[in-house]
DNA sequence: GAATTAAAAGACATCCTTGTCTTTTAAGCC
DNA sequence: GGCTTAAAAGACAAGGATGTCTTTTAATTC
């Protein structure tokens, strides 16, 4: 029950810009990864595939960088987890069992089945803006600090 | 909310093994990768981890094989995500703050909170023997078809 | 004790995620 | 237009999980 890193590095680069978005419009790759003390050149990358998607926007040349878009508060985690290249097969068995479903159920199946619905529940309705409503001083800090 | 395949292999052994004690006592490892389709040394080495903390026996030599111990019904899933060596920090952070707390929440502290206690309790409660309590031959099965 | 059998152990090979470095492209600024 | 800036892109490296193959060890059987 642990976001791969690509997803965790996305989703605190997109608030970050977003909260960010009062002082300026665009914020470099660099001020992302030094402030988040995130690796940048892999980071940049996960931003590639984010604007890609239209999930942000990104500017170069001078006072260049990443900027939100009408899309980016909408964004659910799911589309996230998507774009961050998870798989993850929500239909999927804990154990990888393909033909495994409540008619031909694995040893585990009934144990997460529950778990598995609220997990789907959550990560395809929360979206980052619903992620922002919260005050602002220690929310920036609780993506920041690792 | 997947398992890693380590853990997929050693339950489903697990189980087969205990399953198969009707029949004989001693499982070798080629019935075991055969029946359930999974890389006979891969597992060989999952095998080993599990005799050396006592969740199985192990003998060698003709009619050698695995047994169950006294231990095997009482293991929990917890157990074996222990020995088949994912860390899967349960206190850990789904965005992997370190610092994040109740305190200091994440972003998706509230959201994931519930469900991280409900699947804690799931694996630090569930035993082998509780997943053997259903009827035997889908049972077996339901853990040898991918 | 010799042959057989099967687990144990170790050396590699593969794949995917993660990470770094360098080059290229394009936008703004003078 | 030339310089600077910053994203985009591509090649490459490190690491862990996974998988294969071969050799070693030890027990049973005769």
């Amino acid at each position: 029950m642990v976001f791969s890193k690509s997803f965790g590095y996305a989703l605190r680069a997109i608030l970050y810009i977003a909260l960010s978005k009062r002082q300026k419009e665009n914020i470099q790759l660099d001020e992302i990864a030094d402030q988040l003390a995130l690796p940048r050149h892999f980071l940049g990358k996960v931003m590639n595939k984010l604007t890609s998607e239209g999930i942000l926007n990104s500017a170069k040349g001078p006072h260049g960088g990443f900027s939100i878009t009408e899309k980016t508060l909408q964004t659910t985690l799911n589309k996230i987890i998507e774009i961050t290249g998870e798989s993850e097969q929500f239909d999927s068995c804990v154990l990888r069992l393909r033909k495994c479903n409540a008619a031909n159920p694995c040893p585990l199946h009934i144990q997460v089945e529950s778990l598995k619905s609220q997990w789907h529940q959550i990560v395809s309705t929360t979206t980052v803006g619903e992620l922002m409503k919260k005050e602002y001083p220690d929310f920036i800090r609780s993506i920041a600090i690792i």
